[in-house]
Parts: structure tokens; C-alpha cells; sequence
DNA sequence: AATGTTAATGACAACCATTATCATTAAATA
DNA sequence: TATTTAATGATAATGGTTGTCATTAACATT
């Protein structure tokens, strides 16, 4: 799963250097096991994904490395409320697109959902505006998350 | 701020006790420290408010009363990333109405708003049809929260 | 009002995700 | 290759929340 060259893509590199950042092979393992997944993963699944490639990177580089990487835009932090926060790339950088989330209370498991994103385009951009005008804020973020119960939970 | 009587309203006796439920000074102290206040408590928030009147009533207590609470639905419980989760009565419980939540990321300030509900209404109402019925799914909730910078700490 | 049943309590320990500390290592640059 | 300092890894600490269990008190029954 991870670049066996050691190397990763170069505007990655790029996109660290101009930070004062480097790249380094945890971050880049990292990034890998985000890039090519397409769950919801914790802090302590991508530990052990990078575990596999690289047993002595620690639990605390990947909670460091994704704590910057969530300042930095490039990954997105999720509760779906399970206790623990579940970490996936952003839009830019992911080849999901952009999407919002159904989540099942019991299983917590998540379906990423791209349909039905007209009506929300223009629901966003009324209520952003609005807000922000009248509230003074600078909205910067949402979140739009629906819950419920599976089909496989609801049947037993 | 909580009822001297000892009563509380009668309705909430009556739900308590149809469901095999007691209604104890706790969780009607509980009760009254959120229907008494515009704010978005912590369960210690919850706690304080409550140990000045019944310095007995734990930290513990509160917590099994708010989860119960929330599974009762008379109580909604909200993450807005500040590392604890905040309470507060549910709309046909408070006197609030139907709001969503617009939260500033830096001093984790909390402003309910009502107003843009119209398209928001159409806009999930839509949504959540096509997702239950593509996705199988028994939407039950919906999670809606805008986030950015206050005034205050945009000037600082 | 007294009693019995059992939901609920309170004190405390345990849990577990996340963060802080700090000496050591290794990217990037010259 | 040497220098600088961002980043790491091991460990301890933090802090919100949950589990345990003996005790208490709501409520229905008598």
C-alpha cells in the first residue's frame, strides 16, 4: 500500500516545503493509507495500517502528523459520535469528491453520499451568507451530517 | 433556579413514570438547570449548577441522567469540537424552538439561529427522502452546524 | 402510614482517546 | 559533509466519560 520508492508525489513535497515543513516517511505513510482507502479511519487504524510498512513509527507521530494535516487542510476530522474522531482527506486532495455523510447510530457505520447536493448547494450558500452577515461571523466550515439506523441494524 | 416544591411540572412525572422511570431530585434538578438557561452546558457545567443546591448529587449521577435523557429524547447532546459534549433540552421540551447552531472555532462561542429554516426545511426534507430510500437507511436526526470566527476573536 | 421491590444513587476506580514532555534523530539547506 | 531545527518515539500525564457495587429512596401495594 504505501510508495515503495520512498519517494510520493512531488507536489506533495512541494506543498510542505513552502510551509517551512518536511516530508518525512511517517507523514508520507500517512497519506498514503488516506489516499488509498475508502473508509472513515481513527487515529489508531492508520497507526496500524503504517504499522505494518514502518513497525516503529508511534501512536503519537500519527496523532501529530494528522493534527497538522487537519490545520493544514489537507485531511478532515469527523465525530460521528463513537468516542474517537475519525480522520479522511479533503475534497482537494481525495478522489472522493466532495460529500456529506449518513450514519448509523448503532454501527456507526458511515455511507458517503454525493447525491442530492443541488438543493444543498443553494441551502448553503442562503444560510452562509445570511449568517455571516448577521451575525457577524466568518464562516469557514459546516458540517451536515444525517444519522439513523442501517438496514442491517434495523433488522435485528 | 430549582423548583423549592419539590414537585416539578406534573406532565414530566407522568412521562417518567410510563416508561418504569422514577422521578428522582436529581434528574429533576437536572431538568430544571437546563430549562433554565439559554446556554449550551457541559455535563460539569450541569453538575456545578446543580451541586450548589444539592452538594450530594455527583458527577456520575448527572452523566447516567443525561444519557438516559437523551435516549428518552428529551435531551440532545452536541459535539462542537471543544473536547467535551454540550446539553440541552430538545425542542418540544424547551422553550427555544427549532434552531440550528452556528459555533466559532477559536473560543467555541455558541449562537442559535431560527432564521433561513425555510429552505433549510425543503432542502432536508428532500434529502433525507432520497437517502432513506436509496440508501436504506432510517434517518432519524440530522446534524447541522455551521462553523467560523466570531467578531470578537477575528479582532485579536 | 408501613413495607417490599428495584430503579437510582454516590463514591471511587478504571478506561481510553488524546496531549504534553524531552532527549534523540533525520530532513533540508548550504 | 556539516549545520540547523523540524520531527520523532517512548513514556507519562490529562481529562472526559463509564463501570462497579454497596447503599438509598421512589413508587406501588398493602
Amino acid at each position: 500500500m504505501p510508495n515503495k520508492d520512498g519517494a510520493g508525489p512531488r507536489w506533495m513535497h512541494g506543498k510542505f516545503k513552502c510551509c517551512g515543513y518536511r516530508m518525512t516517511k511517517p507523514r508520507e505513510a500517512i497519506l498514503d493509507v488516506l489516499g488509498n482507502t475508502q473508509e472513515h479511519l481513527s487515529a489508531e487504524d492508520i497507526y496500524l495500517a503504517v504499522h505494518k510498512f514502518y513497525p516503529n513509527i508511534g501512536l503519537t507521530t500519527v496523532y501529530r502528523n494528522l493534527e497538522m494535516l487537519v490545520n493544514m487542510g489537507m485531511v478532515v476530522k469527523f465525530d460521528f459520535g463513537e468516542g474517537r474522531s475519525k480522520y479522511e482527506l479533503s475534497d482537494n486532495y481525495s478522489g472522493k469528491g466532495h460529500h456529506h455523510h449518513l450514519v448509523c447510530k448503532k454501527c456507526y457505520k458511515v455511507i458517503d453520499y454525493s447525491d442530492f447536493m443541488k438543493d444543498e448547494v443553494k441551502f448553503l450558500k442562503n444560510t452562509e451568507d445570511g449568517l455571516s452577515k448577521k451575525y457577524e461571523f466568518n464562516i469557514t466550515d459546516h458540517l451536515i451530517q444525517f444519522f439513523g439506523i442501517c438496514k442491517k441494524c434495523s433488522t435485528k
